[in-house]
RNA sequence: CCUGCGG
């Protein structure tokens, strides 16, 4: 078995996916049977290359061989679903996940979360998250990351804001990127004095921001037509050693 | 060891 797996993910390597999946399935027609191991190479592999219909086939013959795929192959397979904007088949290995036996983490519920934000299906996103607190996981900054962008990019900025407040008795407090969601929601928006005061914000609670936030503070005052005082902020971010592109 | 957020 060491020696197929080593095939195997030779093959997934070179990205020789076909050339894999005959391969075990050659050996299964021999008469052998794959573990857990090589199953988990080749589903993470066309997890990688977004082999979405060939992953889902694989993962039914391993359900049905009676090998469960571990947590984190659950958790690959179903955030490649979700990125794809195929909810409905992520949430369809959920259950099949919960189905077997299998415990969703927080990485399982943030990525099916994100995938059900991205489809603009933000209640039941927001359902999504309750199952997960029934399921005694606790929000993450990452998940809350994730309701905040979806609030931002639908222009609901009052609840992203309050989120983030909320997050933050729980807890959690704003980080570079958490800032970066909301000031560049608010740039699109070309709100960009909300954008300033919430960098003057960031600023007092000692973080720094990165060239995501630089950029589109700048680009939007460029929008905007002020200039000037686009230039003075490039100066000072010049002052302080910052690059500028 | 491989899997989740802005760019």
């Amino acid at each position: 078995v060491e020696f197929w797996n080593e095939t195997v993910d030779g093959l997934c390597r070179s990205g020789n996916f076909q050339a894999a999946i005959q391969y075990v399935s050659k050996l299964h027609a021999g008469g052998f049977s794959s573990n857990m191991v090589t199953y988990n190479m080749l589903l993470g592999a066309l997890c990688k290359a977004q082999r979405l219909e060939a992953a889902s086939k694989l993962l039914d013959e391993m359900v049905y061989s009676g090998c469960m795929p571990t947590l984190s192959l659950w958790n690959s397979l179903i955030d490649a679903f979700c990125k794809a904007g195929e909810t409905a088949a992520a949430l369809q290995m959920f259950s099949k996940m919960r189905s077997g036996g299998g415990s969703p983490d927080k990485l399982t519920f943030s990525s099916v979360t994100h995938g059900l934000c991205k489809k603009g299906k933000l209640a039941e996103a927001n359902r999504f998250v309750e199952d997960m607190r029934k399921d005694k996981i606790a929000p993450d900054i990452l998940l809350w990351c994730v309701l905040i962008e979806a609030l931002s990019v639908i222009g609901n900025f009052d609840e992203a804001l309050e989120v983030t407040s909320r997050m933050a008795s729980d807890g959690c407090f704003p980080d570079v990127a958490t800032y970066s969601i909301l000031i560049k929601g608010l740039c699109r928006a070309n709100r960009v004095n909300d954008a300033m005061r919430l960098l003057d914000e960031m600023h007092a609670n000692g973080l720094c921001p990165d060239e995501v936030i630089n950029t589109a503070i700048l680009t939007s005052l460029f929008r905007a037509g002020r200039e000037d005082e686009a230039i003075k902020r490039i100066d000072k971010l010049a002052a302080s050693g910052y690059r500028i592109t």
